[in-house]
DNA sequence: TTGTATGCGTTATCAC
DNA sequence: GTGATAACGCATACAA
């Protein structure tokens, strides 16, 4: 086997416990017998043994990550590596180790939670979304176990810690900046209604345009998965209206970028016929033709502070519930313009 | 504390052994007793504690990853999300977890692994690229731990279980086809010449022109970060050659886009001007305008067989070093196209 | 088929 | 300051 405390000790002319302070750098120990006892260490190449110390200790130093249930769409989108980016920065920084369980279906999802949280395999879990009715989030609000959500949670927003744009205001003041640049047909596409973040930017355009004084039409509300597939019949539907609307709120880059084809295929110009306006400012919104105006969203930001918050809760039990709001900013491109003509 | 092995045992009247033994599900123990321990382990909400069955067993059943040092821009490329959506299945189905590390620096991601692996935290690894000169596989090959690369160790390629494409044969199959197209002015635009991938897609290249006959040229090839960047300046460079190239390999999906928009803002038609093949057939070659022409490497088969194959070896030590090829495959798309005027 | 006893490599609570 | 020793929760060799 490999070389434990034991051994490190016989070489030191010590005690196991003692080469254990050693390790923990425990205060009481007189810097000759650490030096000893380091010394040792080296010498036989020795390497704490994580899994013991776990069990005797009751803490891992593994942080669970928790995919969304489609995580096959989750993956393509480019806010997934940039939030595991952050999460790995923040949780890194205070040497925690980072663990995904995946599932083909809710219920095995469900279950991995489980195992990961009773089995003791993590001292604390991100979840890396929020929908609207969320057995895994009750299941650790009930159990009180240490975790914090990346969105908003849909309810008990004020019991359970959770890293979030501004969502509703961001939307708000996109769909005013479009507004203010003489639009008034204005159009949301959005994505899966079942997510809190899409239900909130819903929410934002709307508040937008009733302060505006402009009707909401339901003709112009669209909600469809980001990929492909879908998207292009929406959009269509959407500008074959009678009066198709001048600028689209989207609810997400990559769906931006469908959009722009589905445009370009029909030879509807953009910024020229059409304003887009989209959220999250990948790195996709900067290769996109036109470039897009994108609002950005801060994404590295979102896992960094959920891991530290995370983090935080674990070492300290009695830290209060927080609601971490991370700024947004509009990135503006080429794919809005004014209305320069009247309509 | 939560329930453990023992409190089952004393509610359904056995030995903690004899639990023990109907969760490993031992066929020398009789049905009644099963049922009556299981109907207990429900009754009390028991659940198995992992980290005391890793140290008991000396197992974890968790895989550990191990990310290029430049994991910012290696979470960018769409690359990183399908090998792990490939990873993550492969493990689930043989219940194994996966485990990140990160660092700052190589140093600090060396002593990742070597935490990961001394500590006992993982039973294999995986190692998610393969650099010219690799501390980390010598440090494990030289350990004998489990562990399997995804793409080619450039040294012990035949000592080291690892899984790949035939990217040689792929990139020269690629540059035959632009060569029957008509095409003889053909520029190759890789990444960074570290990796051992590029390295096999140049070889590939150049291999392909010699058999034609064709001189290569040094001006017509290109290395460069797939972030948009660097390569404007290259590809400006290429296409202001006194005769420039007709078709372009691009080594990434990722870096065809940002040729794509340099081409674009240099008012240079694809396919008509100039055809573009590239490697990876992620989302977006579907997705860019137009749409490219692309290798289908079988991103997602990667990361599932290196997972399968990791676990094997895990499993049964005995398991023979393997070479496993994923299949590749030309997806034609529209950047591409014959030469049809004399040149 | 089942129970007993020991070990896995640490940490932590006592003593001294 | 340092050394025994008992947990931590489970697996397993050996008995019965």
């Amino acid at each position: 086997m490999a070389v434990t405390i034991k051994d490190v000790a016989k070489l030191a002319n010590v005690a196991p416990s003692t080469v254990s302070r050693v390790i923990a750098n425990n205060s009481r120990i007189s810097e000759s017998t650490k030096q000893k006892v380091r010394e040792a260490m080296k010498q036989l190449g020795y390497h704490p043994n994580f899994i013991a110390r776990s069990l005797a200790s009751q803490s891992t130093q593994v942080l669970g990550l928790v995919l969304p249930g489609s995580a096959d769409t989750f993956f393509q989108n480019p806010f997934f590596p940039t939030v595991l980016r952050g999460l790995s920065e923040g949780a890194h920084e205070k040497q925690y180790a980072l663990q995904m369980t995946t599932g083909q279906s809710e219920e095995e999802i469900y279950d991995g939670i489980i195992q990961m949280v009773q089995g003791g395999r993590v001292d604390g879990i991100i979840l890396l979304y929020s929908k609207v009715e969320d057995k895994v989030m009750m299941y650790l609000k009930e159990r009180d176990f240490p975790f914090v959500v990346i969105g908003k949670p849909f309810k008990y927003a004020d019991e359970i810690t959770h890293v979030d744009n501004d969502n509703f205001r961001a939307t708000k003041e996109v769909t005013d900046h479009l507004l203010n640049a003489g639009h008034d047909r204005i159009g949301f596409v959005g994505g899966d209604l079942n997510l809190v973040v899409t239900v909130e930017r819903l929410l934002g355009y709307e508040k937008s345009l009733r302060k505006a004084g402009i009707p909401l039409r339901d003709d112009y509300i669209v909600h469809e998965e980001f990929l492909r597939e879908g998207g292009q019949e929406a959009v269509k539907e959407l500008m074959t209206l009678e009066n198709p609307p001048t600028a689209l709120v989207v609810a997400d880059d990559l769906m931006a970028l469908g959009v722009l084809n589905t445009l370009n295929e029909m030879d509807i110009r953009v910024p020229e016929d059409i304003s887009i306006i989209s959220f999250n400012n990948v790195l996709l919104a900067e290769m996109s033709r036109p470039p897009l105006t994108s609002v950005d969203i801060n994404i590295f930001d979102l896992g960094y502070q959920a891991a530290r918050n995370l983090i935080q809760k674990i070492e300290d039990p009695r830290e209060p519930v927080k609601r971490i709001t991370i700024p947004h900013k509009i990135v503006e491109r080429s794919s809005c313009t004014d209305v320069k003509f009247g309509l």
